[in-house]
RNA sequence: UGGGGCGUAGCCAAGUGGCAAGGCACAGGGUUUUGGUCCCUGCAUUCGGAGGUUCGAAUCCUCCCGCCCCAGCCA
């Protein structure tokens, strides 16, 4: 059995795969689709659901199409299919040669529907759309027959026919499957498979003028491209006995449509159309903001395909609806960074340090390590001289309880430099602002080590002032305060975006070593967390970075617990 | 009051009659020139509840409770 990770968590779909391949159903074939509408941009959550289809496809030896559902004209636009495109392709999927469309499918839809009016099982239906939703009925009272439910058959073909010529108006007719006004479930009494709308369709441009619905095109698409496992989510649980009818009813290939639950991630908001609003309303900047859970958004912020393609993995597909706690995904991108990403040193908020005994006019290149979880990343030179800067985090004059870093008096370590200790603040006479502070080194110390053994408790990143270089550095923090903005049914989710998502640093100073970044690079700057160059606004003189994810932070966790008590 | 689903730790999630995997989070401890990483340890006598069947139940049966979805010519 292809299966290279035998420690992967099993899940009900993957069973009933190895069920129907125990029973050679479908002749041993899995082949799988993800399809997205082109309607907006993809976000985490379908992102889950791509590695689910081309994963299993993958683990059967099976394929996995890539296939727009482009059944809606007015809602469907090519930028989304190019996006679309670009993040599947970026997670790291391939579906070859079998990119297809819904829309490639209408001739084939509609004889198909020509076929179902054949047979008695389809009909045109005059009924406005607000007569419609009369006459079905509600959640417990049986629905009305239409009054054109019986028509001659061929009165429908004539009147399906002139629907496709454009001899009526939008709204005015629609195609009806003929099934059961009484049915209990709701989608089985006489869906609706074709409407009209006068509409420029994005790839058949003004062809056509009346659309199948989903519930009509969808099974059909599936059956066309021979898919055996159909995945979608939860909701469509009460579509599959129409989905099952209408493949019956042409006698066609019948796919298995699976449903398991959509997720939901803490302190963000995966729903288009909610994206959308904060699109359109300015909330964020586009729809590849750092901030957005969109794939493209998370690209930008810095997260790699192994990230994502691991945390789906990991929070597992079941039919239960949860919401992942995002500390999960910050946890997988930690992960993959960590082994993957080259060490830096870069002051976010710097404060001057002068080292009163080290000579004036004196630079020395001292060496680092690259990446101390691999020794093949190699090391690298960091210059240092008489004035440097060091975070402001890093300093207190009073400082707490558990604080060791460095105070009046005390000694530290720079990392990969010397020893230093702390002699003098000088402070801004009016505001009382630290303004610099004046230290000696330990000649003895350098490359960070005592001769005599003595120790110190903290190690300060740190840059040469007179060699670093500027950049601005954005900080990114979730887009909501609360684990679950939509919760409260009558406050509107935008009430709780988070006012501090982006902070941006204007002055941060980096190692010269970074000049010549490209976009998209990725560095742990030490001691502070992954970064990326940021791919839109970042130009050889005016460097931007933005923070994928803060290092896991304990001194934070203490201070924290110290205000608490 | 109709139909379809789901309830295993703070959050995901295995388990399908033989005595509760794993991960995240959290809490301790060790290593450490990143308060990072890594490494140990702890964290459900119990599986929404109550009955029942069985030598034995999270798994089977009955009843009850809770949550989600469905009345677009959206997907």
């Amino acid at each position: 059995m292809p299966n290279d990770k035998p420690d992967r968590t099993p899940n009900f779909i993957r069973n009933i795969i190895i069920e129907d391949l125990k029973h050679n159903k479908n002749d041993g074939r899995v082949h799988t689709r993800f399809p997205p509408e082109p309607n907006g941009y993809l976000h985490i959550g379908h992102a889950k659901s791509i590695c689910l289809n081309f994963g299993l496809a993958e683990e059967f030896n099976g394929l996995c199409n890539l296939r727009f559902d482009d059944t809606n004209p007015v809602k469907e636009e090519d930028e989304y299919v190019k996006s679309i495109i670009e993040d599947v392709s970026w997670l790291g999927f391939d579906w070859e040669n079998r990119l297809y469309y819904a829309s490639d499918y209408f001739d084939q839809l509609y004889d198909y529907a020509l076929q179902l009016i054949k047979k008695g099982k389809a009909y045109v239906c005059d009924l406005s759309s607000e007569e419609t939703r009369e006459y079905r009925g509600t959640l417990t009272e049986a629905g009305k027959e239409s009054p054109y439910r019986n028509r001659s058959i061929e009165e429908n073909v004539d009147l399906f026919e002139r629907m496709y010529k454009g001899e009526f108006a939008d709204g005015a007719r629609v195609l009806r499957a003929k099934i059961d006004m009484a049915h209990p479930n709701m989608n089985m009494r006489d869906p609706v498979m074709y409407r009209i709308l006068h509409a420029a369709h994005h790839r058949t441009g003004d062809k056509w003028c009346i659309y199948p619905t989903y519930d009509w095109a969808h099974g059909l698409e599936d059956s066309i491209e021979r898919i055996t496992h159909s995945a979608c989510t939860l909701e469509f649980e009460d579509h599959r006995p129409l989905y099952d009818w209408f493949l019956e009813q042409l006698g066609t290939f019948h796919p298995q449509q699976i449903e398991f639950a959509p997720m939901n991630l803490t302190y963000t908001m995966l729903s288009k159309r909610k994206l959308l609003e904060l699109v359109q309303g300015d909330h964020v900047n586009g729809w590849d903001d750092p901030r957005m859970p969109t794939i493209s958004g998370l690209r930008r912020r810095g997260y790699t395909p192994a990230s994502i393609r691991n945390f789906s993995e990991m929070v597992g597909v079941a039919k239960r609806e949860s919401t992942v706690d995002i500390a999960m995904l910050e946890y997988c991108i930690r992960e993959d960074l960590n082994k993957s990403a080259p060490r830096v040193l870069g002051v976010l908020q710097p404060l001057k340090v002068v080292i009163t005994n080290y000579p004036e006019n004196q630079a020395e290149e001292l060496d680092a390590v690259n990446n101390p979880e691999d020794a093949s990343m190699g090391t690298r030179k960091v210059p240092f001289s008489k004035i440097i800067y060091i975070e402001q985090d890093d300093f207190k004059e009073d400082p707490p309880k558990k604080y060791f870093r460095l105070a009046p008096g005390r000694e530290v370590r720079l990392r990969y430099a010397y020893f230093i200790t702390c002699n003098e603040v000088i402070k801004d006479e009016k505001t009382g602002e630290i303004k610099e502070l004046h230290c000696t080194y330990d000649p003895a110390t350098k490359g960070g080590n005592a001769p005599d053994g003595r120790k110190v408790k903290a190690t300060l990143h740190w840059v040469s002032a007179e060699h670093a270089i500027d950049a601005e550095i954005r900080l990114y923090d979730r887009l909501f305060v609360k684990p679950d903005p939509g919760a409260e049914k009558d406050v509107d989710y935008k009430t709780f975006l988070n006012p501090n998502s982006l902070e941006i640093l204007k002055s941060c100073k980096l190692e010269p070593g970074l000049k010549n970044v490209v976009a998209g690079e990725r560095f742990q700057f030490e001691r502070q967390g992954y970064f990326c160059v940021d791919s839109k606004d970042s130009k050889p003189d005016g460097l931007v970075f933005n923070r994928t994810v803060p290092l896991r932070d304990s001194w934070a966790k203490i201070e924290k617990a110290m205000k608490n008590k």
